[in-house]
DNA sequence: ATGACGATTTACT
DNA sequence: GTAAATCGTCATA
């Protein structure tokens, strides 16, 4: 088994820890021992106090957002839209309140379980393909079962939550964009602080999409 | 105490 | 493309 992730690997700067933890293994181990894992194959970095888009911004520092603040390498887990949960990882050293989304990930472990947790909630029971597993924010967590009772979990530590070593991505197949519902942050939401492997089909961006498109129009889409 | 709002996903026109 | 689902959190009072 490949070697966990330690607390010198996370504490970096948001930008340089998004970027490092493409291609490292999400490990979540279920009560029974059952592993679930998935490749980081997307994440967005949050800057904290200084940025519009987080959840920290202007140093706010609420019951909800207070694992932004510890050490780097603690799970910043939320729950939102009444129903979704998303994870972060906090990034810096304690008393900084950065962090970075993981927003996408490529099953590798005990998918057949992932797709139960995915399926357990959805209206039509219709068969998700791979690339819905884990390609989006919320989904991951669901397919992980990954909730608040995991968050302010020390990821160096946890037996049930961690990250396990894998390949470091060149920079060259990493594409930076503007993050993901985050509009309302004005000259916040268009910096490039969405980093993904490029042409990976468990991306978010490109899972969303329900119809084939024009070679034409995903160069374009791929460009921004 | 109350009102507005999401670092989203899904389904439908 | 648009809209619904659904509730904890936060700012205001």
């Amino acid at each position: 088994m490949p070697p966990r992730l330690t607390r010198k690997f996370f504490r970096r700067d948001p930008v340089t820890l998004a970027k490092a933890l493409l291609g490292q293994v999400l490990v979540r181990v279920l009560d029974d021992g059952t592993r679930l894992a998935g490749r980081i194959v997307e994440v967005e970095a949050y800057l904290g106090a200084v940025d519009a888009a987080a959840h920290t911004y202007r140093g706010r520092n609420t019951e909800r957002v207070r694992s932004m603040y510890l050490d780097a390498g603690h799970a910043y887990v939320y729950f939102t839209y009444g129903m979704h949960h998303c994870m972060n990882i906090s990034a810096d050293a304690a008393g900084v309140p950065t962090a970075c989304l993981i927003r996408a990930l490529e099953p590798l472990e005990n998918t057949d379980k992932m797709h139960v947790n995915r399926t357990a909630t959805l209206a039509s029971l219709r068969t998700l393909v791979d690339t819905l597993l884990c390609s989006g924010p919320a989904r991951l967590t669901e397919a992980l079962a990954i909730s608040r009772k995991l968050d302010g979990v020390d990821l160096v530590t946890s037996e049930q939550l961690f990250l396990e070593r894998g390949p470091a991505i060149p920079e060259a197949q990493i594409v930076a964009a503007r993050r993901i519902g985050v509009d309302y942050a004005g000259p916040w939401a268009r910096k490039p602080l969405r980093f993904y492997i490029t042409g990976n089909p468990h991306v978010s961006r490109f899972a969303v999409r329900r119809r084939p498109h024009k070679p034409s129009t995903r160069l374009a889409r791929c460009a921004l």
